[in-house]
RNA sequence: GGUGCUGUGGCGGAGUGGUUACGCAGCGGUCUGCAAAACCGCGUACACCGGUUCAAUUCCGGUCGGCACCUCCA
């Protein structure tokens, strides 16, 4: 498996910690609004991910976080967090707020027929290991208070700035910043959040006797440290996360254990929709249900993911959601083929699944693996592999039809010796109805899906 | 201002120093009771200007454009 990792800025060959063994960290969701398939485009690209490690005989443990405690809304750390204004917007508890959202997230992450994380980790389920965590990192000296919380010294760290290549200098000069003049450095983050008297803060717990809350890159640290232990294999997520909440978390986790954190990083980029960036303001946030509403399976847009890199700019449009849709629809019409008839499909069976997975292992490039599936001829069995590799569903979306059906084919056959069109057509038209239609070539009748 | 990505035929989207993926849509043909499928073929795609090279879409430099992140974000 060859991977790009982005702190080596390189594509490198997978050596894991354990052999035969990999453990990956992923990135979750904020539970405080419905996702959208922008967020979705990373899991799916994850999933891949899982399923072509899986493929090359790979044991992978691998944990999946939710954030249900708030992410500050803005960089300064002022100001108010995420799940606090959703709760507001909605007049729920924060806690009402992210069951609502994660059962959401859950529901569509099956949809899509995600594998299941070996663990799903809630943030606020490790608020003692939070405060462990900044004990430690404060025990080492990376760490002082303010009137609003303990921050992380980021000079006391030196690679602070290597991960994502940062120009410390011109983080300082950034007008955008609020700033924050009890902060040592520009760059200096809040691990832990005080809440004032009077403030109204709903997710609170107490800590070094006064009530607080855990800072918005701690969670990973501390959800690493104890479900899987650093360094990991692999840790995933978004492109946004690298200058920010990823080196941050691997400054923390220095902190705390001085340890690396993960030994490769894996970033997604984002799809954009008709060529701009997916955000409120534009409107153009869609949902997985809202493809289903438009007719869409939620494979239909897994595909599309699939067709391209997750490294590339995407542009995700209708009329290209259409063609995937299309391509699906011709993929189980072969897996039809292959029921009826298992030669008529097959041929180099066994170099094309091979040459499919070699694509997928060279940094996952499914795209150039889907051009080999429609260059090849592909058995049943093989169709199956492919189904377990990508996650689309093709075995089950494609059922073999009923005795029924298959009795109507036999009459129609029949009809079709006599020249009974009338017949034929009769046929053809009633299973038609029941989204199967028929094709007559040379060597006789072909059953197919009609979507 | 900083950082990074990017510009491929109608749309989406890989990839490569020379054989110009792939899907969808389109067109032509073969076939055909009808319909479709299937099969065959087609459109002379790589922003622009220079450079390197026997050869560049692919490397280098410049120009112009697009996007993202640095702020909640996948």
């Amino acid at each position: 498996m060859k991977l790009f990792n982005t702190a080596e800025r390189k594509i490198e060959t997978l050596k894991t910690i354990e052999d035969g063994k990999v453990r990956i960290y992923t990135c979750g969701p904020t539970v405080y609004s419905a996702p959208h398939i922008g967020n979705f485009a990373s899991y799916i690209y994850w999933d891949l991910l899982v399923r072509a490690l899986k493929a090359e005989g790979y044991k992978v443990t691998r944990v999946l976080n939710l954030t249900d405690v708030g992410h500050l809304a803005s960089d300064a750390d002022d100001g108010e967090d995420k799940m606090e204004k959703g709760a507001k917007k909605e007049g729920k508890t924060v806690w009402e707020i992210a069951d609502f959202y994660i059962s959401k997230y859950m529901n569509d992450f099956h949809a899509l027929n995600l594998v299941e994380p070996t663990k799903i980790c809630r943030a606020t389920d490790y608020i003692k290991e939070d405060m462990a965590a900044v004990d430690a990192m404060t025990k080492n000296g990376f760490t002082y208070e303010t009137s609003d919380g303990i921050y992380f010294d980021t000079s006391k760290y030196n690679n602070y700035a290597k991960f994502a290549n940062l120009d410390l200098e011109n983080i300082k000069a950034g007008a955008r910043v609020e700033f924050n003049d009890e902060k040592r450095n520009a760059s200096d983050f809040a691990v832990w959040k005080f809440i004032k008297p009077g403030e109204n803060h709903a997710m609170r717990w107490d800590y070094l006797g006064r009530p607080g809350y855990p800072g918005w890159h701690l969670e990973c640290s501390t959800i690493i440290d104890t479900e899987l232990g650093e360094p990991i294999d692999i840790h995933t997520g978004g492109i946004d996360h690298i200058p920010v909440h990823h080196t941050n978390e691997i400054a923390q986790t220095y902190a705390i254990s001085g340890k690396k954190l993960a030994n490769y990083w894996l970033h997604c980029n984002f799809i954009n929709i008709d060529g701009q960036k997916i955000s409120k303001s534009l409107g153009n946030i869609y949902t997985i249900e809202d493809l289903v509403e438009r007719g869409f399976s939620p494979m239909d847009f897994k595909l599309w993911i699939l067709q391209g890199h997750y490294q590339s700019d995407r542009n995700f449009t209708f009329e290209s959601l259409d063609a995937a849709k299309n391509r699906r629809l011709n993929w189980r019409n072969r897996i039809a083929l292959c029921l009826q008839n298992p030669g008529r499909d097959c041929g180099f069976t066994r170099e094309s699944l091979q040459n499919v997975l070699s694509a997928v292992s060279n940094n996952l490039n499914s795209a150039e693996a889907f051009a080999i599936i429609d260059n090849s001829k592909l058995t049943y069995e093989d169709w199956v592999a492919i189904d377990e590799l990508f996650g689309l569903n093709l075995i089950n979306d494609s059922p073999d039809i009923s005795d029924v059906q298959k009795a109507l084919l036999k009459e129609r056959k029949q009809a079709r010796e006599a020249k009974d069109w009338q017949k034929s057509d009769d046929i053809r038209h009633e299973l038609e109805l029941q989204g199967i239609t028929i094709k007559d070539g040379p060597t006789g009748q072909i059953w197919q899906y009609l979507n």
